[in-house]
DNA sequence: CCTACTTGTTGCACATTGCGCAACAATTGG
DNA sequence: CCAATTGTTGCGCAATGTGCAACAAGTAGG
C-alpha cells in the first residue's frame, strides 16, 4: 500500500491548523511537519484554493476553512434533505427550464445542499456544497426573511444592485414576508434573476428555501408572477413531504 | 501561485465524498475526476489513512471518516475549553507526573480535546484530536457515567480487562458516580491505568472529563486514592472556572 | 530612521514521487 | 458457471513536487 506524500502532507496541516488555537505561520507549519517553507507554502496555496484553509492578509497567517464545516454539514445534517429534495428540484427544473437548488444556514451563509442544472445552453452553475452570501441571493434572502437566523453581518456590494444598507436590508425582508417568495434581481451576479420560497417542517420552521436561478434574458420581469407561483408550490409540497416524514 | 496536484485531487475526493448521497467506489472516484483506478485507490489509501475517509469493508465502497467532524468540533466548540482547560491540566501533569488531559463527547465517542504529555521517560501518549473509545477509557466512562449521553454500542475489547457486557458496564457506571471520578485499570491498553473525574459547567451538566494516564508500573493501585484525589479537585476547579466564563 | 532579523514568496534544477498502463485478483450479475 | 465489472499491485517513465537559494516584505530593536 503506497501513501501519496503530498496529499499525506497537505491533510496533516489540517489537522494542524484545526487543533492549534490560534493561526499558524509558514514557517511554522514547515518546521512542524519538517519540509521546507517554499514546500509548505505550496501546500497551504492549495488548501486555501480549496477553501479547507483561509488565509488571514493582515499576519499571513492561516486558520481553518469554511469548507470543513459546510462539508459536514452537508454529509450530516444536510444529506436526507438533499434525498427528498431531489424530486421537487427535479420538477421544478423541468417546469420552469432554470437551474433549481435547495439551500440551508450554515456558518451565517447559505450552504447550498441539492442542485439541479438546467439543459439549457446558456444556464446558470451554482454547485451543491457552494457557501453562498445571505444578503444577495434569493435562497439566502428566504432564509433570513422565514427562518430564524440574524440578519448577516456582512452585506458587500456584489453588484450595483446589492442592498448594502442595513436598514434597506430590513424592510426588505417584510417585503419578502409579504409577498411569500424572495427574488435576486441581478444582487449578487450581472444578468442572473432568482426566485425562492421557503421550506417549513413539521413544527412550522422555516429550515430550509428552495429556488430557481436563470439568465436575465429568459427570467424577465414579466414572468415574475407565473415562475414565483411554481417555486411557491415547489416549497409549500416539499414542505408537506417533510412534515410526513418528519424531518428537522 | 502552484497548486500541488496530489493534494488538490486527494481534497477533492473528500468534497465529492462529503456531497455524495451514498458511499462511492474507486472506480465511480476515478471517473469523476477524470484519473486513472490506480491513482485513485492510492489517494482514497491515504485519506482513510488519515481517518479523512473510511472504508466499508462489505461493499468496499468510500464513506467520509469520522476525522473532519472531530476536526470541526476541536477548532470550533472544543477550542474555548481547550483554552481555559490548559492551565489545570499543565498543574494536574506536574503534580501526578502524568500525562494530562480534557476530553468531551463527540459522535459517539470520546474527543481528547487538551492534552499535555508527561515529562518521564516513560510515559502515555494520547494526543489531541483523538477519538478514542468511551467504554474502555476513564475519560470515556467519566462522560458516560456523569454526563447525558446514551451507552456506547461498540464495546469491542481492546485487553482482557475491558468491560464488553452492557449489563456490567451499566453497573459499573453506578460505581463511577457513586465514587466520583472513573477509571481504566487496562482496559484499553496493557501496563496503563488512567482516572478522569467529570467537569461541569454553569448549568450542572456534565459536559467533559478531566484526567490522567500513567503506566502501571507508576500508578500502582495503592495511589489511586492519592491521585483520584488530584483529579477530582482539578474536575471541580475547571468546573469552577467554566461557571465563572459561563462555559457551556 | 536605519539596520538586522525574521517571515513569506518565487525561480530553478534535480530526482523523487506519483502517474498511467497493464496484468492480476476479487466480486457481482446474468 | 462464465462474463463483465471493480479493486489492487508491479513497474517504468516523466511529470510533479521538492529543497535550495535569492528575493521581497515586514518587524523589532537600538
Amino acid at each position: 500500500m503506497s501513501i501519496i506524500q503530498s496529499l499525506s502532507r497537505g491533510l496533516t496541516i489540517i489537522e494542524l491548523l484545526a487543533k492549534s488555537e490560534s493561526s499558524l505561520g509558514v514557517t511554522e507549519i514547515s518546521k512542524q511537519l519538517g519540509i521546507d517553507k517554499s514546500s509548505a507554502t505550496r501546500l497551504i496555496q492549495t488548501l486555501v484554493e480549496h477553501g479547507f484553509a483561509i488565509k488571514d492578509p493582515e499576519s499571513r497567517r492561516f486558520l481553518v476553512g469554511p469548507k470543513m464545516k459546510s462539508l459536514v454539514d452537508i454529509s450530516a445534517e444536510a444529506r436526507p434533505l438533499k434525498a427528498l429534495s431531489m424530486p421537487f428540484i427535479k420538477k421544478l427544473m423541468e417546469d420552469t427550464g432554470e437551474n433549481s437548488h435547495v439551500a440551508v444556514y450554515s456558518q451565517e451563509q447559505c450552504l447550498v445542499v441539492a442542485d439541479i442544472e438546467s439543459t439549457a445552453q446558456l444556464r446558470v452553475v451554482s454547485g451543491e456544497g457552494r457557501l453562498i452570501p445571505n444578503h444577495c441571493t434569493a435562497i439566502g434572502k428566504c432564509l433570513i426573511a422565514f427562518g430564524e437566523y440574524p440578519l448577516p453581518r456582512d452585506l458587500n456590494a456584489h453588484t450595483p444592485r446589492t442592498i448594502s444598507s442595513r436598514d434597506q436590508l430590513k424592510l426588505h425582508m417584510e417585503q419578502i414576508r409579504n409577498r411569500g417568495f424572495a427574488m435576486d434581481d441581478e444582487e449578487h451576479e450581472y444578468g442572473v434573476r432568482c426566485m425562492a420560497a421557503p421550506v417549513y417542517n413539521k413544527a412550522g420552521k422555516a429550515i430550509a428555501s428552495i429556488g430557481i436561478s436563470g439568465p436575465t434574458v429568459r427570467v424577465t420581469l414579466d414572468k415574475v408572477p407565473e415562475l414565483s407561483k411554481i417555486v411557491m408550490q415547489a416549497g409549500a409540497d416539499l414542505s408537506k413531504l417533510l412534515a410526513q416524514k418528519d424531518y428537522g
